[in-house]
DNA sequence: TGAAAATATGAAGGATCGTTCAGTTTGAGG
DNA sequence: CCTCAAACTGAACGATCCTTCATATTTTCA
């Protein structure tokens, strides 16, 4: 979590006790079910805590109002997704760029495909949400870890860094959820993503560098890219 | 409008007279409006009378609910823009791919920058609405002009063409929709979009035919791609 | 011009929903 | 075991909101 929610949006207080764990999470799940189930219109606080098997007051215990509570559900989602791909640009430092998009795409995907009704109910409960410094803050997390792990490519270098990894990821993340908003079936799905990934090489393939014939890039230490504030 | 609305969302009726269809127009652009000043859900079919300067029964003599609403208008929109894209690609028949890409990515982005609030606001109002059909729609008639488009290229040919044109469009869609997401600067957004086309071609140049050299595909006639349904 | 059709009005009904709070139950620590 | 804080309850309130319909106004056309 790089930014604290704004305070209109945070939680009311934390779980102290075991069973307000256990709460918060039937609580969060619960949304996620009636989202599924009943569309983002029915989502109501009566049916979410109807289906928590808890009481609306509880709810309100945690959460000073219905939104934060949404806000809460996609920064916990955003997260997670977030940890998987520093996890997958870890494991990918020094690696050929061919294998760090592969990886990089199967990791986005498999987030998104875990559960796949969940995605496509978290892409509408985004609505109407004063969301956008949460996906700045996903988007920097991850912007980061993947200049990282392009700036240590073993067969490539890029004159500029940042607006590769922003197109990139730009694509990428926007491809994927183009293949769910259109709601292709699995093979052609699966189809598109393997096409992406060709289409990703081939864009790092020609905008990388001249390679000086021989001289490998110093890979000595992992160079770390500096934080990049979008104002 | 290759398909009609799902009976329940279609409208009540057309307007006959001039003064209807002033009012009907009224009544899409006040919508549009009011989404953009008080989102999707303060959007109230009281606030959209009042702002359209007509009385809410007026609305339901054109709409059976909200939704046929919302619903006719993000239709009206996607249409437009189907005719734009259509366009685009009937002007670059025989063309280079590399103009087409182009001509492709700047067509899509004009048409969703020409009013930026109006898309963002309608990339909202989209949700919670059975819109599958619709989407299908209009991707059917992409898809198609893109791949006859492409079927005439001067200087490539493809083996899938279907996955091929599936892919880029699904990429340049998605990026664009991930752009307006992510609220990019405009001097950055616009970095993207080279890239992007950058992108594009750098993937057809992969996955076209090896030249046969000289024997330049057959252009004395447009080939019609046949629709392609969907299961 | 006059009647029929199309269009517009807006107060009122009915239903749902978010949020509160006074009171109860449960768990932790001494 | 006792006490206090934490956690939980759910009926009730107030605020909208969607939709209808009986009525009024405007346009068409014979």
């Amino acid at each position: 979590m790089l930014t604290s929610p704004p305070p209109h949006l945070s939680p009311r207080k934390r779980p102290r006790q075991a069973r307000a764990t256990v709460t918060l999470d039937a609580i969060f799940e619960a949304t996620i079910q009636v989202l599924i189930a009943d569309g983002p219109r029915r989502l109501t606080t009566t049916r979410v805590a109807e289906r928590a098997g808890v009481s609306v007051g509880t709810m309100y215990q945690y959460f000073p109002h219905k939104q934060a509570l949404f806000y809460a559900l996609n920064e916990r989602y955003l997260d997670l997704v977030a940890d998987k791909v520093e996890a997958t640009c870890r494991a990918q430092q020094g690696g050929s760029v061919r294998d760090m998009v592969k990886a990089l795409v199967a990791t986005y995907w498999a987030a998104k495909t875990e559960r796949v009704e969940v995605t496509q109910a978290l892409y509408k409960s985004v609505v109407e949400l004063d969301n956008e410094a949460m996906i700045e803050a996903f988007a920097c997390r991850v912007d980061r870890a993947t200049a990282t792990m392009f700036a240590s490519a073993a067969d490539a270098a890029f004159a500029d860094l940042h607006t590769v990894v922003l197109t990139l990821l730009t694509s990428i993340f926007g491809t994927v959820r183009s293949v769910f908003e259109r709601n292709l079936p699995m093979d052609e799905a699966e189809a598109v993503l393997r096409q992406l990934v060709v289409m990703c090489v081939a864009y790092l393939d020609a905008v990388k560098l001249p390679s000086d014939g021989g001289m490998a890039p110093d890979r000595s230490r992992t160079v770390e890219v500096p934080v990049h504030d979008a104002a």
